[in-house]
DNA sequence: TGGATTTGATAAACCGGTATAGCTCCCGAA
DNA sequence: TTCGGGAGCTATACCGGTTTATCAAATCCA
């Protein structure tokens, strides 16, 4: 036989849909031998339930979204994503719920897609990536009444539940590293400007440089590509008083920079010392290895389908998790300057 | 008002329900005054359909699934996935079509979500990477009667529907342009044994060899990783009598390849030729960049997105689309043997 | 002009679950 | 003895669409 239904059930149990309804949910109505009766026979039968139908009557779709707004090239070098997405997956499945996913141009679009799912009913909730300064998209979905979780900065005053990590601490972590190593002139090549986590990054450093004592500490932003990223370090490196140490916001510009100071004849780390904010077998592919700041993505990405679920059973609750620390796993890219 | 349904509609528009179903789905059964009519009120109430009443009645869900069983870390660095990701959804959403993902560990979870997916009814069809020798996963698919398309290999005699490049053409591409530079030992890092690609392309490197007149062509098999990657390459350089050019069966190895060479002093392209069966943003990085094989993936992911469509409207139909082949872009890592 | 056919629409069933009102026992307390 | 009340279950409405049977009016053709 096709699919069973739970009617399908309830006529081989001798009972009614509604009992079969109520023994396979777990909920009170049916008594203990009826209960365990019923679920032998589904098992026999091998039910499960048919999500469409389930959604339609509970509102509930069991299925959350996830939309990426980067451009696929940028995307794919980056262990970032697929190690969060293993994460969020790992902390829905123990609900089963699934996972829409979709990469789209800009946030234009992304902004689409959600009105879209909202209005379809196709997700109970989303995570959000990637928040900017005033991000429009917190307005937007609070507008839509459509769960959600950033991941990675705070969602505004109380609006969206939020997971995020430490981005201060962790660049003073790196700063403070170098100025111990005995860096005076530390650059850092920072990402997207309007990037929440960006500006983090940026006053971090700026904050920290009186205190250490640093002669320089110029943050330059880029577009996180590694062709922005190779052109910073090439001016950095050519102009007089160049910097002995340069922090990167990401994996891929400092592999760039790293490229870039070796076609220069500048050694690395004898001349020059480098630090990636972000870990990933990139940065240990290299040769020296370089010096970078690991965080646990995949937990990040667990904890933001908890925080989700949590949000979407409890509606007005905001939760605002803060994850583990990052830590700097030291390699070969980083010295005392000579 | 929140969300309307088309009894909203109807009411609006004064007439049934039926009526207005028939006009938003473009079908006869109402005149052209009244359609427009009630196209309009929909526009004007920014109706849309609830995915799961649809889905309920008729037997789709609009909505197809990909599951990855590849571990998170190899996962990321490879940016074939997030090309081939992008091309797939820029083909669904023509149809406004959404796309579930799940990234697993292994071939045995992953037919655990086929399972689940099938009986909840939760995509109307799947689409397959990876594919082995005696793919398991091809029966249980069609013992499900799962509508699917496998990427990148041919779903055994007539089985599943597929979008393939000509890997065995693509090789003997790198191989005859190794020879005609003048190489006559070249050696062949392969992927996982077990993988359809990996044998198509090792047999091509047998069957080139002797009438490229070359004295030793090596296929080593590994499991893709950076790792094997760079341990069968140091083997490689060590033997007496070693090979003059490498092909490795990804980016990635390729990379950790380069990295053994400078680690032993040996100089690229001036002592061993290196070339990618696959390209990134990874492989240019790299100083010297590599030489790597461009595969379209984008487009490899697009048309896999239609085939599964059209496969999913006639089922029955089993459709084989070979794509554009891959071209060899030469970057400085190959050159003739010194 | 009358019967056949086509057009445009309606009412109602249906998809597979969940939620709820209500019914029948049976037991215990007044 | 009567009533209350809970346990256990049934019948049924409902979610928001699609589809089919039905029907009245309009149109066609001989």
């Amino acid at each position: 036989m096709a699919r069973p239904t739970i009617a399908d059930i309830a006529t081989r149990a001798g009972v009614s849909k509604g009992a079969v309804s109520f023994a396979l949910n777990g909920r009170p109505g049916v008594s203990d031998a009826t209960r365990e009766r019923i679920l032998k026979i589904a098992e026999q039968m091998s039910w499960r339930p048919h999500s469409a139908a389930r959604a339609l009557g509970a509102s509930r779709v069991d299925s959350v979204g996830m939309v990426i707004a980067r451009p696929a090239r940028t995307l794919g070098v980056e262990p970032f994503f697929a190690h969060l997405l293993s994460g969020v997956q790992s902390g829905l499945s123990a609900e089963s719920i699934s996972l829409q996913l979709l990469i789209v141009e800009d946030t234009a679009a992304e902004i689409e897609v959600y009105r879209r799912w909202a209005s379809e009913h196709r997700v109970d909730g989303v995570i959000l990536v990637d928040l900017t300064v005033k991000d429009p998209r917190v307005d937007e979905l609070k507008a839509l009444e459509l769960p959600a979780v950033v991941i990675g900065g705070r969602g505004g005053k109380g609006a969206l539940a939020s997971v995020w990590a430490d981005d201060r601490d962790a660049m003073l972590s790196i700063v403070e590293y170098l100025a111990a190593l005995g860096h005076r002139r530390i650059a850092h090549v920072a990402g997207t400007p309007n990037f929440q986590h960006t500006q983090r990054r940026i006053r971090a450093v700026r904050d920290a440089a009186p205190r250490l004592g640093l002669l320089d500490a110029p943050s330059l932003t880029t577009d996180f590509s590694d062709a922005e990223g190779a052109a910073i370090t090439r001016k950095l490196l050519s102009q007089p008083g160049r910097p002995t140490a340069i922090v990167y916001d990401s994996d891929v510009m400092a592999v760039a920079g790293l490229g870039v100071a070796m076609e220069m004849g500048v050694s690395v780390p004898g001349d020059l010392s480098i630090v990636a904010f972000d870990d990933s077998i990139l940065t240990q592919l290299m040769h020296p290895a370089l010096t970078a700041l690991s965080r646990d993505t995949f937990d990040f990405g667990r904890q933001a389908a908890e925080v989700l679920l949590e949000t979407i059973a409890e509606p007005g609750t905001v939760i605002n998790r803060r994850t583990a620390d990052p830590v700097l796993t030291v390699r070969e890219s980083t010295a005392p300057p000579s």
